[in-house]
DNA sequence: ACATTAATTGACCTTTCGGTCAATAAAGCT
DNA sequence: AGCTTTATTGACCGAAAGGTCAATTAATGT
């Protein structure tokens, strides 16, 4: 048996009771705001004391601070590696759609980001200023080479990467709208394909770009 | 004079009063969101006995309610007697023009919108239904009709909309983070024509269509 | 002029909020 | 074992929430 760390089983039933407390902290905030989730309420769904919440957690602002938190990785994949080398075409519809399959499949973390950035985004301008800022610019200044390789159209790259965002999260944090308006209850197997085929069109063409096949495998 | 239709003093102070109240409602609840305003600061705000607010509008449901359907008429305009003959370039970036400048101009109401969406759309899903579903299929049928005379690319109308939608909407809806990504204090004079320009070009030429020249007039 | 109706508002109600605290239980250390 | 530290939790707190009410004031119709 390899030396763990000491499992404590203090540690352990910590963690445990942490994530519990964070998963339900998570749901409530995405669906009723910050303002609007309140902390019996969420003692109540991870069935756990108030006042054990609040032993973890130091106050509400620390619960909501670390549901963002443990969320903000999910949320930085994709795009990682790439360079001014690398084909637009591939790149950017894979990008596409792993944020498609990203809003589909987590929507709750989707809209609490939304709803976070709606209200002025108190809690993460410090991680866009010194995380999301940085990112952007590197991104940015591939998108930038690709033009000036004439790859790609010139717009202000920027603007592609928002237009990427806004499409891609709007299935997220519009979604009852968006059903709504279809006439839909949920969104079912075939959606995520459609929705990725039909922005990785727009976007791609209107950059100057072929279309990719619509990968079936 | 005309004999108008008695403009009993009790009736304009009413008016106004109610305009006064619903000016600092709007402000509040984009702000702060629904749950976030409390009643004693639209009062407070308004300069008006919180009591007063409660003899106009019933409840705060009812000030939220009235808050909204006072907004909608805003909302509801551009793309009204389009059809299948008309150009299809004109015609949406008129279109995206349009709501561009909206989402510069009306932050606040876009945000309210927005948030009210993020919420499951709990006040607005009946409006949905009757207004905007209808509203959507019939411009749905137009862009199918330009899309079978090979005019623009065949996609998915649905999705199409929900793109200038996205685009639009995300200026407004996350001002705080498209600023703070791009490191700006506030949008400029050129801002409008740049975002405009950016996103018609994508949707555009993304479906198959000349993007027009911006026009400078 | 006067009765009636609508508007205004300060005081007050209940409920729930985020948060504290002290008493108890459990685990860890030597 | 016994001592120390960390967890757990019910009871409780002041503040603020949404909302009611009764008393007063101001317009309106006749």
């Amino acid at each position: 048996m390899t030396t763990q760390i000491k499992p404590n089983k203090k540690e352990v039933t910590r963690e445990k009771n942490q994530n519990l407390i964070l998963n339900a902290a998570e749901q409530l905030f995405s669906q009723l705001g910050y303002e609007g989730a309140s902390m019996s309420m969420v003692a109540k769904e991870a069935q756990v004391p108030k006042a054990n919440i609040l032993y973890y957690f130091k106050s509400k602002d620390g619960l909501y601070e670390a549901v963002i938190d443990r969320i903000i990785a999910h949320w930085n994949l994709g795009l990682d590696n790439v360079t001014a080398d690398d084909d637009p075409a591939t790149v950017l519809y894979n990008y596409i759609k792993s944020k498609v399959i990203l809003a589909i499949n987590e929507p709750f973390q989707s809209r609490l980001f939304a709803s976070e950035i709606l209200r002025g985004a108190p809690y993460l301008q410090n991680y866009f200023r010194t995380n999301t800022r940085p990112w952007v610019k590197q991104k940015v200044d591939v998108f930038q080479a690709w033009m000036d390789a004439k790859k790609i159209d010139a717009i202000d790259p920027y603007h592609l990467l928002f237009t990427i965002w806004a499409t891609t999260q709007y299935y997220a944090d519009f979604q009852s709208e968006v059903l709504l308006v279809m006439n839909k209850l949920e969104y079912d197997e075939t959606d995520v394909a459609q929705i990725t085929q039909s922005i990785a069109h727009i976007i791609l063409k209107g950059i100057g770009l072929k279309v990719p096949e619509q990968s079936k495998a």
